[in-house]
DNA sequence: GTGGTCTAGACCACG
DNA sequence: GTGGTCTAGACCACC
């Protein structure tokens, strides 16, 4: 995994997860891999793991057992929330960002189409 | 204006600086605002801004010119380019975030296309 | 039983245990549960049991014959220090805590009257 | 200051920072001594110092200012609603402790009363 | 000078 | 073996 340096580490661990319970990787209940995994995994130190999962564990989207591990909450309410938060803050964040270049909404979504299609093109040439 | 305490000050001037010319709120060849009267219309230290414009100088957005100030560039090639890049930059982001929740590029259109459906309802009733 | 995450479990049971004391749930020469059973019971791991018994044993509130279990002691001297202890700790706590937010004496024990007022008219509402 | 080594000292750091607001001794608005300052007079590691801070800034209570350095929140709200919550949990804890004791309502506030009462005489003989 | 972030490494609580 | 807490110390961003 590669790491923006513009923004803490701990915070882009705590999107990952995020991510990965969205996509499924990570269901309900299961077991997140141990922090000294992760931290092998991610090429990161434990304290920096730790910090980013006491940020979940806060939210109510991890829970921690002492000694067993760390687990997705089985509350589907959380982490539907918390998908929808995800997904919100994202496209509300490309809305300001290009509005504040003056493009009207049509053109966003005209821009983004064109920018998928640029991208599909080059994939087809890899 | 606001800052995000996640990315550095001075990344998030930067960014302000590039939208404040693509709009054209700075055009070319425009005096850009003294260092002291940034410092104070966004009220931050001086050495914040200095950073953020030496690193627009450095790629040629800006010109300084000693005891006068600085300066858009007249180069618009130079401008357009950057419009470019922030603009693909943003799509970009966006795009892999999206589809690091598994969205299809197709979602991705239509989610965008609601969330600005959703907002523009928000505004009419506020 | 709830834990708090923010103190260690085997302190937890060892108070849990002074109480089923002090209250006569468990009285002098009673047979304390099995340690297994105890660990069903309350859902955590026969060590963590162990080390409260230890605890116990060490302060002469509990005396362990091999192969028969534990007991408690029938020496009533060293049930009502004990009892004392805990109430006097109990009161000693929240005295340091009030006064450590400026309340008088006086302000502490109408605090605790309101306290109690208030939690009994929630009851009645249940 | 000294700590209670049965509980996490970044948690009783945040209780004595609750504390010092209630009391005014740390006003609205108030700059909070700086870490490496705190770090020395409580003899702990900056590290726990910061940990200790996030949580009350994650909850409202203090304002960091990057540079500046860490400020007790203006809104009095906030302030009154952790008053209330620090109180409640104490009085909650004694209520449920004693009652854990078998001990009624108006037993606890006259065992209070004489704990004060004998606390007050051993003050006087001193 | 002030806070923020990260690393390395140790030790404890619990299973 | 697994997470939790703490320390020591370094380096960065900002004032």
């Amino acid at each position: 995994m590669e790491f923006d340096d513009k923004v803490p580490i701990y915070y882009q661990i705590e999107q990952y997860i995020d991510r990965e319970i969205i996509t499924g990787n990570l269901a309900p209940g299961d077991q997140v891999p141990a922090v000294r995994q992760l931290a092998l995994t991610l090429t990161v130190n434990v304290n920096t793991i730790q910090r980013a999962l006491a940020e979940l564990i806060r939210q109510g989207i991890l829970v921690s057992e002492r000694g067993k591990g760390n687990f997705v909450t089985t509350d589907t309410m959380v982490i539907a929330k918390m998908k929808r938060r995800v997904i919100e803050t994202e496209l509300a964040k490309t809305y300001e960002h290009l509005a504040g270049l003056d493009m009207a909404p049509a053109e966003m979504v005209a821009a983004l189409e064109a920018y998928i299609e640029t991208r599909e093109e080059g994939e087809r040439h890899e």
